[in-house]
DNA sequence: ATTATTTTTTAGAATTATCTAATTTAATTT
DNA sequence: AAATTAAATTAGATAATTCTAAAAAATAAT
């Protein structure tokens, strides 16, 4: 089964809408993800269920099946691989690699992922801390919270971010809040919901409510 | 100026076409260079004359502009540095690489490019031989005669391929005339113009005429 | 329970790239 | 030079993706 690179960015849009924990993928959401219009959606909504990748009843909403599911990941994994690549290997800032991945992620050749997998040192997340599906669409996620949600004191390790925009990075680049970086909470100021941390146990730096709530922390 | 694929591809066909020595392209050999029809490549023709990288005039045949030339050459840059990176980086063998490159030539973005060349350490010719252009278009190829051409006694070194179908290259594979192998001319045969050849001063091998006008050499 | 609002879908049109079939132009042959 | 053949172009269709505007369905508000 193929689908054009249209349909696999709507599925992945579909997919990770879906992981986000919204129970219901509404039309809206994902042509604001996407950012075309509802009227596009519906339309290719409509192909998507054809082919079976998803279940789709007008007005009602839509459903993953498990085909659409294998080969959201197919396309999340490629995306992930290529995104390690242009860190590694060409060292590109971790703000850069979005819209090049964006389209790498549509090459097509299997042969050219195992290899680059390979190449890579089969890596198991991408630049972001996001886990890299294997071949079959597993994933191994670490457990893991938003430091908005860690208590005073709590300590860990940064391994993933929610935000990937290239703003958002450069802002952690800054203060040093890279993945890997081990924190640890000072102070939690209940008026606005910052938080104070001690960052690679050098830096202390505060930290707004919005950013801490897309920091992902392994906690230990 | 920003070309679709579809026209990357005619583009580059038209260029391939140019520099093979004829004078004028027809609209029949670039569809079948393309492997289109020739309705097609009018309507191509008629696009790529209004966005000025050809000079068009209808029946009587067209040109490439600086403008044309300077976009099919970065196009041809990126596809031979994806090939090198292939085979360099991913052990691609030197029949595998042309699909994916073909696919991988139209990812747009300069600083990928920029990263990869440097990554690539800057490499002056792709897996078949073919020179890469730099940045700016230019090419410096070595001069070189096909097999076929060169006189007995006389020697060199395989520096290109003319046609790179897998068939080929897994048959100059076989024979162990790889990119870069020294060989030397035993005799040619007047009857079927088929030449025997020493490779790399230990295996000596008969090469049809249809072959040896496929290799090219450096001689020396 | 009607009405108003929001969400979603359809209808119709535009763009890009392709095709087949028909026509037009150029080149070749006698 | 006229007729034939070959090459190139146009006309008209199709498929994919997108849009705006209008209509339909579902949800929320009174």
């Amino acid at each position: 089964m193929e689908l054009t690179t249209a349909e696999e960015n709507y599925l992945k849009a579909i997919y990770h809408l879906s992981e986000e924990g919204k129970k219901s993928v509404s039309t809206n959401d994902i042509a604001s993800a996407i950012q075309t219009k509802p009227a596009s959606v519906s339309d290719m909504l409509r192909k998507l269920g054809e082919k079976e990748v998803i279940q789709y009843r007008k007005y009602y909403g839509l459903q993953i099946t498990p085909l659409g599911m294998r080969l959201a990941l197919q396309t999340i994994r490629k995306h992930r691989l290529w995104e390690v690549f242009l860190v590694d290997k060409l060292h590109f800032a971790w703000d850069e690699v979005h819209e090049v991945a964006e389209q790498l992620e549509h090459i097509q050749s299997s042969l050219l992922i195992e290899r680059l997998d390979a190449y890579l040192n089969y890596p198991k997340f991408d630049p972001h801390g996001d886990p890299i599906p294997d071949e079959f669409g597993d994933v191994r996620s670490r457990p893991r919270i938003a430091l908005q949600e860690m208590g005073i004191d709590q300590s860990g390790q940064i391994v993933a971010v929610k935000d990937s925009s290239p703003a958002f990075l450069r802002y952690l680049d800054k203060v040093g809040a890279y993945i890997g970086a081990r924190i640890k909470v000072l102070d939690k100021v209940e008026f606005d919901g910052s938080v104070e941390i001690l960052v690679d146990q050098k830096k202390t730096i505060f930290m707004s409510k919005d950013v801490a709530n897309n920091i992902l922390i392994l906690t230990s």
